[in-house]
DNA sequence: GTCTATAGCGCGATAGAC
DNA sequence: GTCTATCGCGCTATAGAC
């Protein structure tokens, strides 16, 4: 068979492995560890039980493997924008929000899953992220945002305020999606047209807080 | 036995039946409905699983009584605020983030729990909670909102804007915490120390927003 | 690589003595 | 009410044929 096409590498998983850790993802995802079964793994990737035993040791591995990539793909949208070179301050922090917006109306559980996973936590998710630590401090963003507070540009506040502000507003209003739109009376299109209009403000919001 | 001291009821939880509930909060929200384990619930209790049995019908049921008891007490910090009559909405609002700050402090497991078995909910988890729709919309806090609009004092958004923001700047820091920290290269004090110092600025800064 | 069949264990639930 | 003992199911993991 020729070489996959790279674009459709997410629609059409080819090989039997990408199979099963993508159903791996959906599963893990909506059940979480514990309550997941390797047998609806299988049965979601259209293989055997014990294909999935073959390919991946045992549901811990399997779990891992998945975990990190999910960590990663979530820690990427920032750190990605972090290093830029060439854009502002102010343009990095619009850059973030928006593509959080994108991914989380693709894959809204990811936040949850990660941030209950790392809680319960039992299983070995050795925290390799742990390398994000050097890219968030030695970052390009980093290097603008202690400049400007130096200059007194900016308030004299940690840079972890800001983006603590900058994850809660974009990424919380997905977490708590079913319960939000209950209290808000609003249907799933109703809610994405909310949370579109809502992305510039938050941007913009979380500059201003930026000012001494 | 004498009627117990209201106060130490929480600590000391007298009858079988409170001290199950009390373990089962413990375990659920540790590791989630479907990684608990029954048995782990009666060990915490101290007592035998049967008698656990004996008490709630299944796991499921005790689940669900454990739930409801969850979510009400996380929605009653924002509606028993929301109906106070004599305060200002900035009162409200500032009542509100420090309510929050001061219960997850205690409970920082409460949102995670609450929001990941909600997502993966297929254990009949009706949503009874369907009551705050009214108490939301029809509360004070709601009038004196739609009032302040009318009068051009505030921007005119939905209120669910709002609440959005309030809740995500409270409590996204607390769920994200083991994230956080590690990036930010914190222990638990200096963490709970920052929270603490961010919290006045949040209040003023979710207020801020409203302006037109 | 992929399957069927099954081992082996831990779970939720219950029977029945006290 | 509280216990011990056990049933029966469904899970992960593996052995072994193809």
């Amino acid at each position: 068979m020729a070489k996959k096409n790279p674009f459709k590498e997410l629609e059409t998983a080819v090989t039997t492995e990408e199979r099963i850790k993508k159903a791996a993802v959906k599963v893990f995802q909506a059940k979480g560890y514990g309550a997941a079964r390797t047998r609806d793994i299988a049965e979601e990737a259209g293989i055997n039980l014990a294909l999935l035993n073959y390919y991946f040791r045992s549901k811990e591995k399997l779990f891992e493997s998945v975990m990190l990539e999910s960590m990663e793909g979530f820690m990427k949208v920032m750190m990605t924008v972090f290093n830029e070179e060439k854009t502002t301050l102010e343009e990095k922090i619009t850059a973030i929000v928006f593509a959080y917006h994108d991914m989380l109306f693709e894959r809204p559980d990811l936040p949850i899953f990660i941030l209950s996973e790392l809680r319960n936590g039992n299983h070995g998710i050795i925290l390799k992220t742990s390398g994000l630590k050097k890219i968030y401090q030695q970052s390009h963003f980093a290097k603008q945002y202690q400049e400007a507070v130096e200059k007194g540009k900016l308030a004299d506040r940690p840079m972890i305020w800001l983006v603590m502000n900058m994850m809660s507003l974009s990424i919380f209003p997905f977490m708590a999606a079913p319960m939000l739109q209950m209290v808000g009376d609003m249907d799933d299109k109703q809610y994405r047209k909310l949370l579109t209009q809502r992305k510039d403000g938050i941007a913009k919001w979380v500059i201003k807080t930026l000012k001494p």
